[in-house]
DNA sequence: GCCAACGTTGGC
DNA sequence: GCCAACGTTGGC
């Protein structure tokens, strides 16, 4: 049973369609400073599922899955003077953060918006939705994944309004 | 652009 | 260890 979570990235620094267009549809997951969200890369196994999410979009809404391909290991973009992700906290005797690599499974055919998901039913506990959370890397709950994918294939309303 | 929520920093 | 100041996230 894979583990399964919820990836947050502002399109306009990374999208699902930059992903998709990436070599071998992979990429590293780079650039996370908080040491919660750390925690949470460093827990993932290989064959871990994630949902894409695109913040601070109009809207913002789950875009596509992922599969973990690589687990946890040093982002090297901290130890890059010049990178916005450096810090000179982090050294190659005892990297500060970490990341893993991802590549592409699916993109949904319709966008799930932050919106539309906070009416469903089974999803209130879930961490995307807590007020205030701005948790970039975070767990879903079995039901929770099952739900939105269930959602995810759910054919569009035709026709529509 | 606003601002609430949250995390980090640093003086004491 | 407290907490004010500051910076960031991200929805709206």
């Amino acid at each position: 049973m894979p583990g399964y979570w919820l990836l947050k990235s502002e399109p306009s620094t990374f999208s699902i369609a930059d992903l998709a267009r990436s070599p071998k549809r992979t990429t590293c997951w780079e650039g996370v400073r908080n040491y919660q969200a750390r925690n949470f890369l460093r827990a993932m196994a290989v064959g871990d599922l994630a949902f894409f999410y695109h913040s601070n979009a109009d809207p913002p809404a789950i875009v596509g899955i992922v599969e973990i391909v690589k687990a946890a290991y040093p982002d090297y973009f901290a130890w890059r003077p010049g990178s916005r992700y450096f810090d000179d906290k982090s050294s190659k005797q005892n990297p500060r953060w970490v990341m893993v690599d991802v590549r592409l499974k699916e993109i949904l055919r319709a966008p799930l918006s932050l919106e539309s998901l906070r009416s469903v039913r089974g999803l209130e506990r879930m961490e995307l939705l807590r007020k205030g959370s701005r948790l970039s890397v975070q767990p879903v709950r079995e039901n929770e994944w099952k739900i939105i994918v269930q959602l995810s294939q759910a054919k569009p309303v035709s026709p529509p309004l």
